[in-house]
DNA sequence: TCTATATTTGCAACATTGTTGCATTTGAAA
DNA sequence: TTTCAAATGCAACAATGTTGCAAATATAGA
């Protein structure tokens, strides 16, 4: 899949920020985080067209806003699994900083009180990735 | 547990803003944000005296912070279950925006990459609470 | 290819949330 | 009552996100 298929798809013109974003995403392992995907070219668009293009594409189902536990945002591409069962689980280094998604690898099951509804639910799991748990722990 | 127990056996001074904070969130079935727990006096402590009367108390393990998908921060005080299996888990209610800990009445599990580690796991379940589900499909 | 138009972008200004340094006040121990 | 570390208030700043508006641009149609 490339940027301008996914653009082509969802019907949305093909812009100079859009296929920036998209096109960091695409190349990446993990989720990333704003300024993770400025990296390459900082100011190469402004701020808030930044913020209102990842609001465009998060609002089409492109991409996904992840919060992790100390407030930061990153944003990762949907798998093409339609709408899941709405259960988003990321795991997040808290070394590195780096966020792999768990799609499909993941259960979960609460007991809520009664006529309580559950729509979507957002996992975060804080911990060490083997590079990092290694580095930390030689042999 | 009164506030005043709690301070004591935390070997924290007993001062205005801890004791308000405490409070406020004792007399709460749901955590609150931070102007919800202001609520009553709005003015009554500078801003900044807030946020750091929040950081001791977390960091002495008396509350937890809840990140909401929306960026939002909710407080509540921790359970007497001293260090659980670091799975917390909350409810957030869409509609009225109340938070309920669901602490012990949730199973998660998931199948992480090799040689990844699982230090503290975040939920946030998104859906509507009895209330709003009764106001939003009457009968 | 050129033109028209809705969309996207950049800029300025502002809002919210959280932090740091420092001087003053205060809780509680002696 | 005195003393002093801890807590507080204030000013200033930083990071993150938003709004209004004018200028630039992608693309559909001539």
């Amino acid at each position: 899949m490339t940027v301008d298929e996914i653009l082509h798809q969802y019907d949305l013109k093909h812009t100079g920020c859009r296929k920036f974003i998209l096109s960091e995403l695409l190349q990446s392992e993990s989720a990333l985080s704003e300024e993770e995907i400025k990296k390459p070219f900082p100011d190469l668009f402004d701020r808030v067209t930044f913020y209102r293009t990842l609001k465009t594409l998060e609002e089409r189902g492109i991409i996904h806003r992840i919060v992790l536990n100390d407030n930061s945002v990153k944003y990762a591409l949907n798998g093409h699994h339609p709408d899941q069962n709405r259960l988003h689980a990321h795991f997040h280094c808290g070394k590195c900083d780096e966020v792999l998604c768990l799609q499909g690898k993941t259960r979960f099951d609460a007991e809520l009180p009664v006529d309580f509804v559950s729509q979507e639910v957002f996992v975060v799991i804080e911990g060490l990735c083997a590079d990092c748990l290694h580095q930390s722990q030689p042999d």
